[in-house]
DNA sequence: TATTTGTGCCTTTTT
DNA sequence: GGCACAAATA
């Protein structure tokens, strides 16, 4: 217990040891960041700071449970459990659970996720009757967000004529009234968005200085883990908080800032400094992850930056081996690829599963990843993408839930109030929303007393007769809540509303997982009632559940003992290390994204996530790209990735570079499902010592007519001949002959002669033929 | 009113 | 190819 300090080396025992006063650490990847945060503050309650007096503020849920479990071995689970550890956005929504009433909000507020905001959005959009291609909900609730994370309030804004033209000279004049609308409808609903959660901390420690006083006494020592990705609200928190007692240690990494797109400051870190003249600075250089070829092509691809912190990442590990980037010729293929080599790795060098990550710059890229894993049999796991919480079926379920403790959540109402169907249309809705802004009450409180107003809105008597038996439900499920736990209601509400027995009805593939889901949120809202009532301080309450929802991310609830190879954006990826790393998808207008060519500071934060990306991978990395691809339905030529370029090929395997598309032997992507390209017409070999290896060697398309072609067997994934004189089965069409084949390349045309639907022309990129015979 | 069919848009990245 | 929204129909 007393030796831990002996398990660190110098520079991370000096980052443990000064405990008192400001503190930044700089930690290049790989340099054992997590380690120092979880012996500091094990180092802290050593020396009899009570854990209740420390604050850890930690990018995800999941990495305060890991932190708070590893601090618990070394000091034991008695003093661990005072300790407040989470994100900032579950620690502050917890801390106006207590305070935002001074701020007119409920105790009980709902959380919006993004889903809720632009559902809210679109309704301010349509009353405001603004042209909705102009004010894009995405993109106004973008600007929402920057303005929130700056701290400027809608009347701050309405005071700021530079704003103001802005958004004129953006062609939105309207965006305050947008911005005051949108913030109303919220407040009504007594709703707080992500940002709002920030922006009200920042509120209430600022009107109320007792508030304030509070929190710097209860929080002595605070820690910030990934400070580099902090937003301005963020950073002012942290600074009010600290500013008594200055115990303040943030610990990040300028090279890994990739969170500029929701409001992450990198300047924060980089001005830690003159905000804390008197701060001791650590460098964490030595990485213990990676072998040396890993960390020298990471350093390689970084040094391109022109803002950052000079440091020299470096490591005592071996060699390792060289990093095969691989040359796919369409994203199946890579896919293919990849999936044969995890293989490759599980057989040669003994490893599991999850061992393995496979890491890409959007979520789309799963799904020909996912397919070719399924072919080899091999079990994987999704990270991100649309989540569980997020799924309709489950969100219908939540939103009664939401009703029961906010009855002013308006977009919850709205969401369920007629669904299951129960007979209350549009034009009824639109009454009540009319009376709910007329009579300034809540569309609830208005349904609570609706004898009382329904001749005054307009509603006829079976209208009012629905209206009141869902309140009278809605009721009766609160009723319940005094006296049943959550898993209860729960359950009782799936059933008596209907909505089990609508999934039940549905019987498709799609019907029976949403009930699957269904059973499953059941099951972990009891799994949720039974741990809470273990702990000491156990919430087992709806709200704190529901908050659990709201703020839960993806990689918070991961199954960790399960054996699956990980699928996960690279952002997903960050703080997470893997013995075996395929980064896919190495194309220009993918990674770096086409979104983010604009300017260098753009360019730079896709290659810090490049960078992140590289630095997961402990002894094995692997890059792939494409030279076509398919997007938005359509195959697209596609260039290696220019981050490519940046890596010394003395780093670098180059494979596959010779294989063509061979139009003119054996048909289109001839040889896509075979390792063996010898027998295809060879393209002219490159030498990367010749040439840079990202310039693409792209294989001309060809514009002949073509006398045969492959076509994917849509049922087992199998590349089939298919040539003039063939039988094929189409969907709509039926059974047919194909009579000629011509095109280019990528754009194959068949024309089919139905028995039942005549002659036509398909292109066999889309029509989804099966070769018969 | 509820359900089905058709269309236009789309894609970064996430708390 | 997929999803959200609009129009068309029972």
């Amino acid at each position: 217990m007393k030796n831990y300090l002996d398990e660190l080396n110098e520079p991370q025992r000096e980052a443990v040891e000064a405990t008192e006063g400001p503190l930044m650490v700089i930690a290049g990847a790989g340099s054992g960041k997590t380690r120092v945060l979880t012996f500091r503050i094990a180092h802290l309650i050593e020396k009899g700071v009570d854990p209740f007096n420390i604050l850890s503020l930690t990018f995800t849920n999941k990495a305060a449970r890991e932190m708070k479990d590893r601090i618990s071995k070394v000091v034991g689970a008695n003093e661990a459990k005072n300790l407040w550890m989470g994100t900032f956005h579950s620690v502050f929504a917890r801390i106006l659970r207590v305070e935002a009433t001074r701020l007119g909000y409920p105790s009980d507020f709902t959380i919006y996720d993004t889903q809720d905001t632009q559902s809210v959005m679109k309704k301010v959009l349509e009353e405001l009757q603004l042209d909705k291609d102009i004010y894009k909900p995405k993109q106004v609730l973008h600007r929402i967000s920057q303005l929130k994370n700056n701290l400027i309030t809608v009347r701050a804004y309405h005071n700021n004529p530079e704003l103001i033209e802005a958004d004129a000279a953006a062609m939105r004049p309207k965006m305050g009234d947008v911005y005051r609308a949108y913030v109303d409808r919220c407040f009504k609903s007594g709703a707080m968005d992500f940002d709002d959660l920030l922006l009200r901390t920042n509120e209430v420690l600022t009107r109320f200085p007792e508030v304030l006083a509070k929190y710097q006494e209860r929080f002595k020592y605070i820690l910030v883990d990934e400070y580099q990705d902090t937003n301005h609200s963020q950073y002012l928190i942290v600074k009010a908080l600290a500013s008594r007692y200055e115990n303040l240690c943030v610990v990040g990494d300028d090279a890994q800032s990739i969170y500029a797109f929701r409001g992450a400051n990198i300047r924060n870190i980089l001005s830690f400094q003159q905000d804390y003249p008197d701060a001791k600075v650590i460098a964490l250089e030595q990485n213990y992850r990676s072998t040396k070829t890993i960390v020298g092509a990471a350093n390689q691809i970084i040094a391109q930056n022109k803002d950052q912190l000079e440091k020299n990442v470096w490591t005592a590990n071996d060699q390792g081996q060289t990093i095969p980037i691989y040359r796919a010729l369409t994203d199946a293929d890579e896919a293919r690829y990849v999936a044969s080599q995890i293989w490759e790795l599980e057989i040669n060098e003994h490893l599991k599963h999850q061992d393995i990550a496979i890491l890409y710059r959007t979520n789309a890229q799963s799904r020909a990843i996912e397919e070719a894993l399924r072919k080899r049999n091999l079990p994987y796991r999704v990270f991100g993408g649309t989540s569980f919480f997020q799924r309709k079926e489950i969100k219908d379920l939540v939103a009664y839930l939401r009703l029961l403790i906010n009855q002013n959540d308006e977009e919850a109402l709205l969401r369920i109030i007629n669904y299951p169907a129960r007979g209350i249309g549009q034009t009824t809705l639109n009454k009540l929303t009319v009376a709910s802004g007329e009579l300034d009450k809540s569309i609830y409180e208005i349904l609570e007393n609706i004898g009382q107003y329904n001749s005054k809105i307009g509603l006829n008597k079976p209208t009012s007769q629905k209206l009141n038996d869902f309140i009278t439900m809605i009721k009766s499920f609160k009723v319940m809540l005094q006296n049943h736990d959550v898993y209860e209601v729960a359950t009782h509400v799936a059933k008596t509303t209907g909505l089990i027995k609508t999934l039940k009805e549905d019987d498709t593939p799609e019907g029976i997982s949403r009930l699957e889901n269904l059973q499953e949120i059941l099951n972990s809202i009891q799994g949720y009632v039974e741990e809470q009532k273990q702990l000491d301080e156990g919430d087992p309450s709806l709200s704190g559940f529901l908050e659990n929802v709201a703020l839960a991310t993806d990689a918070d609830n991961s199954d960790d003992d399960e054996n699956k190879v990980s699928l996960m954006t690279v952002h997903l990826a960050k703080g997470l290390e893997f013995p075996a790393v395929f980064i896919v998808g190495l194309e220009e207008n993918l990674f770096p994204s086409m979104m983010n060519l604009n300017t260098r500071q753009e360019l730079e934060e896709e290659r810090r996530l490049f960078y992140v990306a590289l630095t997961r991978a402990e002894k094995f990395a692997q890059m792939t790209y494409s030279v076509s691809r398919f997007r938005w339905g359509k195959i697209v030529d596609s260039e290696p990735s220019r981050f490519l370029e940046e890596i010394d090929d003395k780093y670098l395997e180059w494979k596959n570079l010779n294989a063509g598309l061979p139009i003119n032997k054996s048909g289109l992507n001839a040889n896509l499902f075979e390792d063996d390209y010898s027998q295809v017409p060879k393209f002219e070999r490159k030498k990367p010592e010749e040439k840079k290896p990202a310039t693409p060697l792209k294989p001309k398309a060809g514009f002949k007519p073509v006398a045969q072609a492959n076509i994917i067997n849509q049922m087992n994934g199998e590349s089939v001949e298919l040539s003039a004189g063939k039988i094929v089965m189409h969907d709509r069409f039926g059974k047919g002959k194909v009579i000629s084949l011509e095109g280019e390349m990528d754009n194959v045309k068949a024309t089919v002669l139905f028995d039942n639907a005549g002659e036509k022309k398909l292109l066999l990129n889309f029509a989804k033929l099966k070769v018969i015979s």
